[in-house]
Order: C-alpha cells, then sequence, then structure tokens
DNA sequence: TTGAAAGCGCTAACAC
DNA sequence: GTGTTAGCGCTTTCAA
C-alpha cells in the first residue's frame, strides 16, 4: 500500500482535508466528536503527515544540528560520543528535532557552512571536533543562526563556547604534581592545531613558573593526541633526560602510551615517574593502579549545549554557557601527599 | 536576506524556472553557456534547493536511518560509536543521506515501527542496540524497505543480520583456556536479554562439554555488560569458589572489573586466574599486561550495513552480509603455551 | 464548526 | 534549447 496521504483520511472520515488538518494539529475551532473521529482513523491508516508537505505549508520544523569535524573510526576517548548523546538527549527533552552532520577540512572548502545550514534547514547548530585553522571558523559572521562550538574558542562574540577552563585544570594537574615534590615535569600535549593544547600548555607553563621551575622546551612534547606516538616520544625523552621525574599528559591516552614506555624502561609509574591523565576515561580507574587524571564530562557538554542553543532559538537573549566543572581524580599513578 | 528560491534565481538570470531547474540537476537538454551563467548565479545568491519542495516536486532523496536504541551517555566499550561513524561512511561513500535516530523500550511502546519509517520518510533501517524482548522485533513484518539489525537475529528472513559468529568465538576463547591447562573456568556474561550473550554462553559450554568438562551453573554470573556488578559477582565467586583458575568475560569492560576483584583478593591476572575478555577495546593492550580478548571491529560492522543497505536499496538481489571477521588476541592476561 | 481556494518551491510532461 | 503548466501534500486565510 502507498502512503496514506492526508486527502485519503479526509475522503475516509467524510470531511475535508482542511478539517483533517486541523484536527490533527490540535486546532480549537474542530467538533470534539469530529476530532477524534479522524484522528482514529489516522491512525487506522498509519497516516503520517509528509514532512516535505507541512514545510511548504508553512509549519517548519525547528532543527539543531549538531557538525562534526572529522569523524573517525574509533573515538577512544569518548568525547565524540559524549558530545553526541548529550546533544541528542538535550534535543529529546526540549522538543526539537535533532541531526548529525559530519564535514572535514576537504569538505570545507567545497562547501560554505552558510550553504550546508542552508541545505538543512538548521535552526540551530553546534560543532565539535574543530581545530584552529579549519575554514568553518571564518565563517562564522555569515551564519544567521544560534551557533555554539565545543572546545574551542571562535572569538565570534555571538557564537557560544562551551568547554571547561583548560588553562586553569592543567595549572592545577601541574601545581599538584609540584606539590608533591616533582620538581622535573614534562608535558606530554596534543597538537598545537587542537585550541585545547594550547590552553593546556599554558597551564603547565603557568605552574612551573609560579613555582620558580624552569620551563624547558625539550621537556615539552607533541603527541597529537595518539597513544603510540606519545610512547614513542615519552621513550626518547626518558632515555636523554633521566631527571625527568613526572609526566603530565593532555589526555589519558597519550598517559597511557606514555606509562608503557615508562615500564619498558624498567621504571614504576606513581612511585618513580608521577603521572597525570586528562579525561578521566571510563576505564581510567583501571590503569597502572588506577590513572590520576582530570575528569571532565562529555555529555554534559554536549547536554549544555543542546540546551543552551534551545533557548537561544526560543528567542532568549541572555543566553550564556559557564565553564563546565572538572575534577583532579587521584589516584596510584600520582598519589597525593596533602 | 531571506533564503534565495529557484525563483529568485530564475528571475535574475532571465530564463524560466525550469531552465534553472534542468540546468542544475544536469539535464542535457540546456545550453553549456546558459547552465554555467545560471550555476554562477546561483551560486553568487547561496542558492540551495529547498529539500521539501523538491520531495513535493517529486525527487525524493533516499535516506539510511540508523536507529540506535537505548542510547547512554557513555560507550566504554566504543561499539555504538563504532557502528554509527561505520554507516556513516558507507553512506558518505555511496551518496546516501544518512540520519540518525533513537529510541528506547518506552518510546517503542508509543510509536509503531513503521511511523517512525514513515516520519523519517526512510528508505532504508539499521537497527542497533535491540534485546530480544524489544517490541520493535516484532514489527518487522510491517515495514517495507530494507532493514538490517547489528548484533541480534530476527528470525525474519527479509532482515540482514550483521553480526559475527559469537558462539564460535566464545567456544575458541574457552578451548584456548583449556587447552592452556585451565580446567575450571568461569563465565562472566552479560545478560539474557542480548542476544550475544545467549551465543557466548553457549559457546562457552559447547567448549567445556567437548572438553568433558563439567558445566556448572554456579560458575556461570551474568554481570549484564557492567564492569563493577562484574567485580562484585567474581569477588563473591572467588569466595566461594578457590578452584577457579580462568575466567571468560562477555566483555572488556567486565573482564576490567573481574581483574580488579582478582587483585584484590591477592591473586594474580594471568599466573593464577587467566582471563580471557571480549571486544578488544583500545586500551585492552595496555590493562593487566595486556588482556587477552576476541577482536571485533564495530567500524566494519556498521559499514558493511550500510553498504549492504544501500545495494538493497539500489535493488541488488543476492544481497547478504556474511558473519564478521573475529580474532582471538593473546596477551598477557591468559598466555598461550602453544 | 466546516470547507474552498491559494500558495509554499520544486520537478517533469509536453508544447514550442 | 527553452518555457508553460500541472501538481506533489500540506497549512492557512477567509467565507459560509
Amino acid at each position: 500500500m502507498e502512503r496514506a496521504t492526508i486527502r485519503d483520511v479526509a475522503k475516509k472520515a467524510g470531511v475535508s482535508i482542511t478539517t483533517v488538518s486541523k484536527a490533527l494539529n490540535d486546532y480549537p475551532d474542530v467538533n470534539p466528536e469530529t476530532r477524534s473521529r479522524i484522528q482514529e482513523i489516522a491512525r487506522q491508516m498509519n497516516y503520517v503527515p509528509n514532512v516535505a508537505g507541512r514545510s511548504m505549508g508553512g509549519r517548519v520544523d525547528k532543527v539543531i544540528g549538531l557538525l562534526i569535524n572529522d569523524l573517525r573510526p574509533i573515538d577512544p576517548s569518548g568525547s565524540v560520543y559524549g558530545i553526541l548523546s548529550g546533544v541528542c538527549h538535550a534535543c529529546q527533552d526540549n522538543n526539537i528535532e535533532f541531526i548529525l552532520m559530519t564535514t572535514d577540512s576537504r569538505q570545507q572548502t567545497q562547501r560554505t557552512l552558510k550553504v550546508l545550514c542552508l541545505r538543512k534547514q538548521l535552526t540551530g547548530l553546534i560543532c565539535a571536533g574543530f581545530r584552529l585553522h579549519d575554514p568553518y571558523l571564518q565563517q562564522l559572521d555569515e551564519i544567521d543562526i544560534p551557533c555554539a562550538f565545543i572546545d574551542i574558542r571562535t572569538d565570534n562574540p555571538d557564537v557560544l563556547d562551551v568547554t571547561m577552563d583548560n588553562e586553569r585544570a592543567a595549572y592545577e594537574a601541574v601545581s599538584f604534581l609540584i606539590k608533591n615534590g616533582r620538581q622535573n615535569i614534562a608535558l606530554v600535549n596534543g597538537g598545537p592545531d587542537a585550541d585545547v593544547s594550547i590552553l593546556r600548555g599554558s597551564g603547565y607553563r603557568w605552574a612551573l613558573e609560579e613555582a620558580h621551575l624552569p620551563v624547558r622546551p625539550d621537556r615539552m612534547l607533541s603527541a597529537n593526541f595518539d597513544a603510540s606516538m606519545a610512547y614513542q616520544k615519552t621513550k626518547e625523552l626518558l632515555d636523554r633526560d633521566p631527571a625527568v621525574d613526572a609526566l603530565f599528559c593532555a589526555s589519558d591516552l597519550m598517559a597511557l602510551g606514555a606509562c608503557r614506555a615508562i615500564e619498558e624502561k624498567g621504571l614504576t609509574v606513581g612511585e618513580q615517574i608521577a603521572v597525570v591523565g586528562f579525561d578521566d576515561i571510563p576505564v581510567a580507574r583501571y590503569l597502572y593502579g588506577g590513572l590520576t587524571t582530570i575528569r571532565q564530562d562529555f555529555y554534559l557538554m554536549g547536554y549544555m549545549a543542546g540546551k543552551a542553543i534551545y533557548q537561544k532559538i526560543e528567542g532568549q537573549h541572555d543566553v550564556h554557557v559557564d565553564h563546565m566543572m572538572y575534577e583532579l581524580v587521584v589516584r596510584g599513578s600520582a598519589r597525593g601527599k596533602l
């Protein structure tokens, strides 16, 4: 059977399509009996309004799009997944349509952000996974819908920044190591194209400077958030610089790679070399006697972004997203004496 | 500025809307010069065809929907994420629209699967995260679009089953333990509402029976794929049954919980109690000297499902998805002597 | 309380 | 090679 249209329902109910439309859209000027009769018939016929038709008729559904840059086959930190499910649930809770879109640097040069928004008829946009040189960051003025970016600063005042205070979190992590007697702390950072790397790097330097410890470029590694690259570079570091007694890693995954390098070198994680990670991935507590790390909540980030965009769509003016909470979770890989 | 319509473009180009439509949709009967002039004007005006209008005009885009049941805030095994990104990439590669939908047991009772498909105008459907008693499994006859289910058998011959041979994989894992001298192997399984639990459980029994080892119900735990429940139940098991010398766990996450219980009891993972997990999550190699586990590839599952559904949509008749590959990855938590 | 009619943006016969 | 026209399914005035 073909899909039932409003006309089919009208015919079966012996009324006009206008009346069916009104009945199904809860207009007040319909006889209650007529309404329920029509609703029943529609249900029986499996009638579902054609969205295209509705849209043409002038009833456009509001839609929040989540645009993920560079969607990878796996997501070891769970960040993308957490954001996705958070936005999704925020949309459900607020009864607004949600769609997922993806892009990458090539596609960003082929199709403008504006055109992307028009194509999907977006009412609101949330972006995640973007890096500092991505073309879309320059096109934010062109779109005229509420927009939020996760974990990257946009320097556009109309765009909501959803992130935590990465600089301060890194500062706290490194300060914690210092307070516990570590003096030769190296940094295993992500790539410089990620805004969070920059912030975590400056938090690291801030803590060292405050403690009057030298900031040594040769102790600042860049491992692109990749476990095996972290492993490799940490190994080299430990070979050339035996004084290192602690590592601050900008992700738990890199911390894992680093820990493996430490153990292979015959050193112990926690005792000889303290390690602090970042993210608190679900398995962090099981790793190397428990990974000390900065916990952040990607689900909540997504949820907050979704909720804020919804509020903007609904015309609220003073919408603003606070810095997300974080927490230093102390476990075996870097014990506290305090 | 309001959104440009085809009429605006036509006016600016001094041609009819028909010509614009033809030019933009690569019809042959348009003067090449006219075509490129129109394309240029459309680009300048940021013209994007209104999908609703297109759809009304009779040009319906094909859409594959991925329906996820019970989307959780986190996805520790990465299975949902992997499937999602796989389907997404398959759709990109085949140039077909992709949409993500979610449901749960409550929503399944409120809206039929048929209505869901109609609402989203789906051309193809892929379902993941479903459990044996979910209502939608009974409604498969009602939908008339190509459909695939991931990791659950549907007993509907028209529905593609995308999964690996879970029974055989479990059989191999347990046989491996037996061959390496383990005689008292317990099972830490997922809940009985997951089809894979049933299959992995029967693979476990198969291996024991083949080796003429007793199948003891008191050694078969059910921990709902949850790490802390696995921890708890394993602890109880080890207390009451000191003979246990190996554990086969139906997920790496549960294996983690079990390993923690083992270590807390003062036993060593690998030596005294061998542990085999399931999934090979990205961090498995870093856990407990490397977790021995069955590797599966969720991304590929999603990709294959997407590709197969696409082929069915395109009218291919003999579409069929082979069992996905798996592999026993031997690491420290259960060494092989062979 | 109901219905006739216009129109949303687009495509596709078909005529020119 | 180009334009005219009908119509897709729906909502929404506005008149009855």
